[in-house]
DNA sequence: TATTGTTATACTCTATAACTATA
DNA sequence: TATAGTTATAGAGTATAACAATA
């Protein structure tokens, strides 16, 4: 009989908290698009308009903010200007340049999808304002880099 | 001067939170695409593959487990098929059912994908063990329904 | 009749490459 | 020449509706 090798795993418990996160995300991104639908919103279209409901953003920035190709960014934001949500300016400052900026109206649906978003009630209802805490201080340290 | 008025406002402290979710979703999403794309695999070939690594399924069951319809299910399976990662058994049970199963050098694609996912090294990686531990209970917590 | 899986269709998202207008 | 935005193109995911085989 050998004694079991002293592997190095990369963590069984961190495994388990990968798994939990792959779940949290599975449930959310579902929630979002539901919440985007009932706003007759796709995914892109809903993430993008959040983003122009804070600031104004060049296209370029646009992409690099939604990781994803500069093409991309022009059809998605076609399809809200036609619907009046999101308008292009000219940057004065570079006439290349041509600034995304969302619409009083684009303004409303964006506040209307973050507080649609059911995600808040369901799985956060279920812990304590000490427990919220807890999980706050865990995400923002995670993020942290 | 009067005193600030007590709203109860759905929570400022839910929404901080819901908010570091959304960027954790964000990039565990991201991480997880790039590790797919390594393998020549989209995100929803993966997801897929993930799950038949575990278990066979009825294309029916793929469908519920994804939250899609079932009609988008047999175009995956049929790419993933192609390559030799999954295949489609008989049920003999009900000749209706066909029952997606992954082969065995789709199970070896699916290990490998798992270990690729940078996720578990880098934002976890500034836990400790016992914050880990925090995390994981927190997580179990909010999706427990 | 109801259910399983598929096909047909149309739309959106996606990356790549080529184009235009500015810089 | 380099950059910002667009267009053209092709592949993939998605939902809807209609269909064949089986229950």
């Amino acid at each position: 009989m050998t004694t079991p090798p002293k592997i190095h795993r990369p963590d069984e418990l961190t495994f388990e908290v990968v798994d939990l996160i792959g779940a949290v995300v599975a449930r959310y991104h579902a929630e979002y698009e539901e919440a985007a639908a009932e706003h007759t919103l796709t995914g892109a279209q809903a993430r993008l308009l959040s983003l122009l409901s804070l600031e104004p953003l060049p296209m370029r920035k646009l992409a690099q903010r939604l990781r994803c190709e500069p093409s991309n960014v022009t059809g998605i934001v076609d399809r809200l200007e036609s619907r009046g949500l999101v308008e292009r300016r000219p940057d004065p400052a570079d006439r290349r340049v041509k600034l995304a900026a969302a619409t009083e109206e684009g303004r409303q649906v964006a506040r209307s999808l973050r507080e649609s978003l059911r995600f808040a009630r369901e799985p956060l209802a279920g812990l304590s304002e000490d427990e919220r805490l807890a999980l706050r201080d865990l995400l923002r340290r995670m993020l942290a880099d």
